[in-house]
DNA sequence: GCGAAAGTGTGAAGCGGTTCACATTTCCCG
DNA sequence: CGGGAAATGTGAACCGCTTCACACTTTCGC
């Protein structure tokens, strides 16, 4: 392991909301206990039913978080952005994955085994509390997702729409613009719908004019508008 | 409080699987921090949005977790049972509560705040050790909900029903009786449907001899062929 | 730059589950 | 034990989403 690549793992790994303030010499613990590992774009990091044993941190890149159902139609749980972590739920009871990780571009993950980070964690009570707060706001995402199940294919998409754009968006005199890439396929999964349907809605909003859908990204135009098509019976969808 | 009721609840807590194998004295400091409460039949414990400033603990009744969706639509997460404990998101984040809590039947429940609880914890890193476990079987809970949101009617009622078997099941001459009431219209929110699917499922079911529909409870007949209905893609449903 | 593969756009048909409407039964409380 | 409320059973109509089929466009690897 030569000097530059430690180094710059070292700032990724401080960039991490769980490692966020961590001595120096604390970060070195760290680093000694974690293995870095690349994936090319759609390369598979877990599949569900593994065995779980360890922790991942993304340093660089993007994770998908999905599974297919038993009817063979694929849905998404959620993306892990740089700085995040996933496969806790594993590190702490050691059971199977409950899902697919797949790499959804090229990206850096940092994998910790839970042999040798359960006794870190007994040493750092404040990495503990906030890998609860972690798993705690997963929880709450999660039940989010059961309770959208209710709801019809505009409301969804909209929230999923203004979910990204809160992690992803950037305020331009157009409207605000969604730097992430999504298929309409990957979309349809991560609201668990068709990419038609998908597809169909997204027309009839660009045909509102309600968004822009420039080549690789989706533009909201107004958003106190499109927030309206979030609400569970929207006036005109 | 006299010193009958202290020692049923001291037997109580004994029993709930967070408490299992404390000593007596810590049962004691336990009963100390804890607040027992009695609620009727369909009695509100808290609403969703609620400010969750603790855990609550069951010692006897059933409490239903549940939400009333955005469209109007009422659905169950889930059931907890005597022993098992609700609310823990809410003592470890302290935010508001992510759904709404009912008692089924008549209920005891044990509350503790989380200003006493959280040093408890500290203490007590075995019951930290539990608490993260019960989190994280929730969490996989959860997401097998989000999983079976792909499937029909047909296997989602009948893995409900077999999940009702596993912690009600009464082994008899005629199958496995499910001690357990549930109406229609409650196995509907179970499993996000109507009632009337629900009842036109059963009616099939029973008319094929697979269940029977005593008065109060339902007696699976057939174990093997009724997992059968479980797939994704049953044979005749 | 070219060709295959992936993504997008769109209509038609079908289906599964909802909603509505009502009859009947069971339960429960006074 | 009687009467009202809740639960159950069932058919008809409806509706939203899926599926299928296909044209067209964009992207990406070589």
């Amino acid at each position: 392991m030569q000097h530059k690549g430690w180094e710059s793992r070292r700032a990724l790994i401080a960039r991490n909301f769980l490692f966020a303030n961590l001595t120096g010499a604390e970060l070195d613990k760290v680093l000694a206990l974690a293995r870095v590992t690349r994936y090319a774009a759609r390369e598979i990091v877990w599949r569900k039913g593994d065995y779980g044993n360890g922790m991942m941190a993304v340093l660089a890149g993007h994770v998908k978080l999905g599974a297919r159902a038993a009817s063979g139609r694929e849905l998404t749980f959620g993306i892990v952005k740089p700085g995040e972590i996933f496969g806790e739920i594993a590190l702490l009871d050691g059971h199977e994955r409950s899902v697919d990780a797949t790499a959804l571009d090229a990206c850096e993950i940092l994998f910790i085994d839970r042999r040798d980070f359960i006794p870190f964690l007994a040493d750092h009570p404040d990495i503990s509390i906030r890998l609860m707060a972690a798993l705690c706001a997963r929880l709450r995402r999660t039940g989010q997702k059961v309770e959208d199940t209710a709801l019809g294919l505009c409301p969804r998409l909209a929230r999923s729409l203004l979910q990204l754009a809160d992690g992803y968006g950037r305020a331009t005199p157009e409207g605000l613009c969604i730097d992430f890439r999504l298929s309409q396929r990957d979309l349809g999964q991560l609201i668990g719908m068709s990419r038609e349907s998908v597809n169909k809605q997204l027309g009839r909003w660009r045909r509102q004019g309600l968004i822009a859908v420039d080549r690789r990204t989706i533009v909201i135009r107004d958003l106190g508008l499109f927030r309206h098509m979030a609400e569970p019976a929207p006036a005109i969808n």
